[in-house]
DNA sequence: ACTCCGATCTTCT
DNA sequence: GAAGATCGGAGTC
């Protein structure tokens, strides 16, 4: 079964609910790991000031102008790689966050590459978790979920959805003017909800830390 | 359970 | 040059 690329032509804040359910899978020569999706947050748009995409196209965020139905990967604090659906039809930037999932197949695989991992539960909770789990790295990115190593079942969004404010993003675009985190309520797989925190403190005598 | 903090480097200003 | 769609360990309660 390959992916209908025409149920990812809306905009992701609309796509988001359906993805909640869905099985993602990838293969490798070690394996194949399946997940069962059960958080995302959309981006979407110009207008996001969450989104990548808010200032534009670069060679980093071309993939999300792309072809809804590819991957959109990017590297992110030095050290994690996170990887977006992409959404909407070509020319609108728009995607959907893959922030957490259940493990329903290759759990031995997953487990291997994630030994800090203590609960299954944990092994893909976080978007750089679930990369991690799953064995997608950078390489990955603008692969065509239809063809490619990494295929999407789409469920048909028959599950509960929970929404609110998007994790760990900073200003606007992490406040309740975007409520474009989706989960499955109950769910403990789902990651804890983060507010973003400033990298650095307020400068003051008392904390001459910079 | 929750808070703080360091690691580490790409991307854009 | 600084911030960032994060994680895991150490410390505290």
């Amino acid at each position: 079964m390959s992916l209908n690329r025409s149920l990812l032509l809306a905009p992701s804040f609309e796509v988001a609910p359906s993805l909640l359910g869905s099985i993602l899978t990838v293969n490798s020569p070690d394996g194949a790991v399946s997940l069962r999706i059960t958080e995302v947050e959309a981006y979407h748009g110009s207008a996001d000031p969450g989104s990548h995409a808010f200032r534009g196209k670069t060679d980093r965020n071309a993939v999300m102008f792309g072809e809804p139905g590819h991957l959109y990967t990017y590297f992110t604090y030095g050290m994690h790689t996170c990887a977006n659906v992409v959404c909407a039809p070509e020319g609108q930037a728009s995607g959907c966050l893959l922030r957490a999932g259940e493990i329903v197949e290759g759990i031995e695989l997953a487990r291997f590459r994630r030994q800090t991992s203590r609960a299954d539960a944990d092994l893909a909770k976080g978007p750089a978790r679930l990369t991690v789990a799953l064995g997608i790295t950078l390489d990955d990115g603008g692969a065509d979920l239809a063809e490619s190593r990494i295929s999407l079942e789409l469920c048909g969004g028959n599950t509960e959805v929970a929404t609110g404010p998007r994790t760990g993003v900073s200003g606007l675009g992490g406040t309740a003017e975007f409520p474009w985190r989706f989960w499955i309520p109950g769910d403990r797989t789902v990651s804890p909800y983060k507010a973003h925190s400033p990298k650095k403190r307020e400068p003051s005598e008392f904390n001459p830390r910079r």
